[in-house]
RNA sequence: GGGCGCAUAGCUCAGCGGGAGAGCACUCGGUUUACACCCGAGCGGUCGCAGGUUCGAAUCCUGCUGCGCCCA
């Protein structure tokens, strides 16, 4: 046996960030617009510049790696484009925190100074997520790195809000927006979470008398904005009183009584309160009656109404609302607690308060029908192709998107406003207005305005640049089934109305959420959150990653514990150890495998197994089914190579001479086509074991695999998985009879020659640890396997007595099953409408295997009948 | 309230019209010079319940029950 260079285990953590280094220092993963291969771009979805590595971003990130490796060896020109978004809320946030430690507040510093401040946090402590998935090994091109503010991307903003806002798509109105009290800032619809909350319902009673109306609200503290109360028009119980006006209470105001055809007459007393200035419905409401909107809270949801309840916070105006109007007799009816929905800021789980303010918005209709239609002409195709209809349930039902916010970090929106109401928008070479009374609006964009234009302006626009034409648009976007709406529909409107219509992506891949091992939702409140670096760090990359691509199945959630983990740290280390074993043997690619004719049975076997292993991973490639080609790899790997192959090279290796060279080939050959198969996803064990085996400079830019496209050799493999049976089964009997596994018995079989294995008694011998029988053999036990080609009989030297029992057990157990599968197939074949309506394939299946079923039970019986009484 | 999805071995999941599968866990045996992060052998399921379609249903249809998700 040789020696190798391969230290004697595989320790990804003493290696993989130098290898990882060493492939950044090559540029291999630096992309060239002005190559001639076709290109393949992913932009990474860009994680928060607060963020850092959490196993969603590990399942995603081992996804694009895996896909844009195949790419790269599959010869095409291969752009990973990284970076991050400023993500607004989150970022304002964590320096505002940083500032109240030193006892300041944004406002002591003014904006100028704080935008500054923020953009000194990130440089210090911005973007550690990047470092992190340097360790994941991603192959992503750092020098196309990019930032939501940088100069480009801003200027990208400044181009697509003029270009929307002359085209008519981008207005300011004054509505119901959902208000953040903590934030104080405007949120979207989408940064709105909702649970069922408990709370109260108070049924109060307004006006005196015949004109008494009771309304219910689960948010007392508003009746002090109430301007009418509503009921249905048909509604007999209080037709009479539309029209007519009652007091509110605590406030003395009169309101009037309307008639709204979108009350509910069933829900509740069938009359609600009406507050324009404080919910969504009853602005709405307000709209259509011409009622005045009073707006009762400030921008921390403390009440501005003038009364005993001026300067209270919302949560407690609530209870001293109820109280004085409980003092005044008007509470009819109180639940608590009352179970309803409440929503709550995504960014800081604060509830909000809707409020009417003036904001900028997007009127998405066109840009929501195009994005739809581009999935639906097939322009951008969704996997797994499910999903597709909660896309289009979204973007066929989108409202407007408020996309101001009332922030200072992020992209100030760019119109100013002058004297006599003159409102400007100013584009990116543009000067501003200046002279007396021109300010421009205070606000930013939401931050997912302009990730929304990633996959475009991360490559130069509105500049066409070279890598536009040669990128653009971008092959797959990867992301987890919960961001769909949050950006990928967003990216698509934004994308197709810059760039005329072309869509930013040919392929959208939803991969699963990930869950802890029981499948419920990973939470810091839970305390079941599996920390990516922690398994880096224990397990290494390629057993983490390979856990993740493993169990990516299409459209559902995956679980995720530490022994799956450790499962695939069990993978590699097998892969490594086979790989060893191989090198030492003499595996080598540096010779070709000779001619087939030239080959056992065993080396055609295997190779035609590793070609039908390139096409199923190549299709399973192609249709994002990561856990299934991760399935095929792993049976293949350990099952088929090292279970199997590894112990008939022995045998082969042993004989010496040319069958040993071909051997080396095939073990060379084989192993270099599955290193090459499994680098997308495990890098780095591949890299390492494949540089071993071939001297060759790395996997990384070495070609993708393809099938030899030899006819494969039905006769190989049916022999091999004869030979497969017999070794079995000798073992089986071997481990009830109580040998020791490694313990020789002397046998003489019978019967290989008829079954067409008579090249292949010194494999049988070898690997069911027979020997040869000696001059004393005496068979005190024998088996029989049945085998295609013909029964094969063992005769065995135990040299000792037999256990009938466990003899009389396994043929037993070996009858009921023959036993029960002959019963099967008679049932059906005795059905004459089995036999006339099934198909003729069918029923000789069936035919073939009640007489295999036959044979059998006619054998075990003798063979029972025939053994001493024990 | 509207919509969608899932119920298969102890756990996590494949299979989606003709022989119930995988990984992990479990049991037994093991100093087989690649590997104990291993090797060999095994145990384990009326495929949620009830109907229906079909020669044939885990697989298609309907209803029920239980979980989960999205939207309002």
């Amino acid at each position: 046996m040789q020696t190798t260079d391969l230290p004697q285990a595989w320790e990804p953590a003493a290696v993989e960030a130098e290898l990882y280094q060493g492939w950044v220092d090559a540029g291999y993963f630096t992309a060239d617009a002005s190559s001639d291969k076709p290109p393949f771009t992913i932009v990474l979805p860009p994680p928060n510049v607060t963020g850092s590595l959490h196993m969603g971003h590990a399942l995603n990130h081992t996804v694009m790696d895996a896909l844009t490796r195949r790419k790269r060896m599959q010869g095409f020109e291969v752009l990973w484009l990284p970076g991050m978004d400023h993500a607004g809320i989150a970022t304002q946030n964590v320096v505002e925190r940083q500032l109240a430690g030193e006892g300041l507040s944004r406002h002591d510093l003014g904006r100028e100074k704080f935008v500054e401040r923020v953009w000194e946090w990130k440089a210090e402590y911005g973007g550690k997520i990047l470092d992190q998935m340097r360790r994941l090994g991603d192959g992503i091109d750092w020098t196309r790195e990019r930032f939501t503010m940088d100069e480009g991307l801003s200027r990208a903003v400044q181009t697509i809000f003029k270009k929307l806002f002359e085209d008519g798509l981008i207005y300011r109105a004054e509505r119901i927006i959902n208000w953040c009290p903590r934030c104080r800032t405007a949120l979207s619809d989408i940064e709105v979470d909702h649970s069922d909350d408990e709370g109260e319902l108070v049924s109060i009673r307004y006006g005196e008398g015949d004109n008494a109306i009771v309304v219910a609200t689960t948010r007392a503290e508003t009746m002090l904005g109430d301007t009418a109360v509503a009921v249905h028009p048909e509604d007999e119980r209080y037709k009479h009183l539309i029209g007519t006006y009652v007091v509110l209470p605590l406030t003395g105001r009169e309101i009037p009584i309307v008639g709204d055809e979108h009350v509910d007459p069933e829900f509740g007393t069938g009359a609600v309160k009406v507050t324009p200035a404080h919910d969504p419905n009853d602005f709405e409401i307000g709209q259509r009656h011409s009622l005045p909107s009073v707006t009762i809270m400030d921008e921390a949801a403390v009440i501005t109404a003038h009364g005993p309840f001026l300067g209270l916070d919302r949560f407690e105006a609530r209870p001293a609302v109820v109280a004085a109007l409980r003092a005044e007799g008007r509470i009819v009816a109180e639940k608590r607690p009352y179970l309803h929905s409440v929503g709550h800021c995504s960014r800081c789980d604060t509830v909000v308060e809707p409020r009417l303010s003036m904001q900028w918005w997007v009127n998405v209709q066109p840009l929501a029908q195009a994005a739809g239609d581009a999935v639906r002409d097939g322009r951008t195709e969704v996997h797994p192709p499910e999903l597709a209809k909660r896309y289009f349930d979204w973007v066929d039902n989108m409202h407007d998107w408020t996309i101001s916010r009332q922030l200072w970090w992020g992209h100030r929106i760019p119109v100013w406003y002058g004297p006599n109401d003159k409102v400007v928008c100013v584009g990116p070479d543009e000067e501003p207005p200046t002279g007396e009374g021109w300010t421009q609006d205070p606000d930013v964009l939401d931050t997912w305005f302009s990730s929304a234009l990633w996959p475009i302006s991360t490559l130069g626009w509105p500049v066409q640049t070279s890598d536009l034409a040669k990128f653009y648009p971008t092959s797959v976007l990867s992301t987890g089934y919960d961001i769909l709406f949050f950006w990928v529909a967003r990216m698509m409107m934004f994308g197709l109305y810059a760039m005329d219509g072309v869509q930013p992506f040919d392929h959208i891949y939803l991969h699963g959420l990930i869950r802890d091992a029981q499948g419920k939702k990973m939470s810091k409140s839970r305390g079941n959150v599996i920390d990516p670096l922690d398994w880096l760090d224990r397990f290494g990359a390629d057993a983490t990653r390979f856990t993740l691509a493993r169990g990516a199945n299409p459209g559902s959630d995956m679980a995720l514990a530490e022994e799956w983990a450790g499962g695939s740290r069990n993978f590699c280390t097998k892969l490594w150890n086979a790989s060893r074993f191989a090198l030492m043997n003499g595996a080598t690619t540096a010779v070709d495998v000779p001619d087939r004719a030239e080959l056992t049975d065993a080396d055609r076997w295997i190779l035609d197994e590793v070609d039908a292993l390139v096409s199923e991973v190549d299709t399973l490639f192609d249709d994002f089914q990561f856990a299934k080609l991760c399935d095929a790899l792993y049976h293949f790997t350990w099952d088929l190579y090292c279970d199997w192959y590894l112990e008939l090279a022995k045998v082969q290796i042993a004989e010496g001479g040319a069958r040993a060279d071909a051997t080396r080939a095939v073990l060379g050959h084989v192993l270099d086509k599955v290193l090459r198969l499994l680098h997308p996803v495990i890098p780095f064990v591949t890299e390492v074991l494949w540089k071993s085996l071939t001297g060759k400079e790395s996997i990384v830019i070495t070609d993708w695999p393809t099938t030899s496209g030899a006819a494969p050799d039905p006769d190989a493999t049916r022999r091999v998985e004869g030979v497969q049976k017999l070794i079995t089964e000798i073992r089986r009997f071997r481990a009830d009879q109580g040998l020791k596994p490694g313990q020789k018995v002397p046998a003489r079989l019978s019967g290989v020659d008829g079954a067409g294995l008579s090249a292949h008694a010194a494999a049988v011998t070898a690997l069911a640890r027979l020997e040869a029988p000696g001059e004393a053999f005496e068979p005190s036990a024998s088996l029989e396997v049945p085998l295609p080609g013909g029964t094969v009989t063992v005769e065995l030297d135990l040299s000792g007595t037999v256990d009938l029992a466990a003899e009389r057990k396994r043929l037993t157990k070996d009858l009921t099953a023959a036993e029960k599968e002959l019963a099967q197939c008679e049932a059906k074949l005795g059905n004459p409408k089995f036999t006339d309506k099934a198909p003729a394939d069918v029923v000789a299946k069936i035919q073939g295997r009640r007489d295999v079923a036959a044979a059998e039970i006619e054998r075990i019986t003798a063979r029972i009948a025939a053994l001493p009484a024990s």
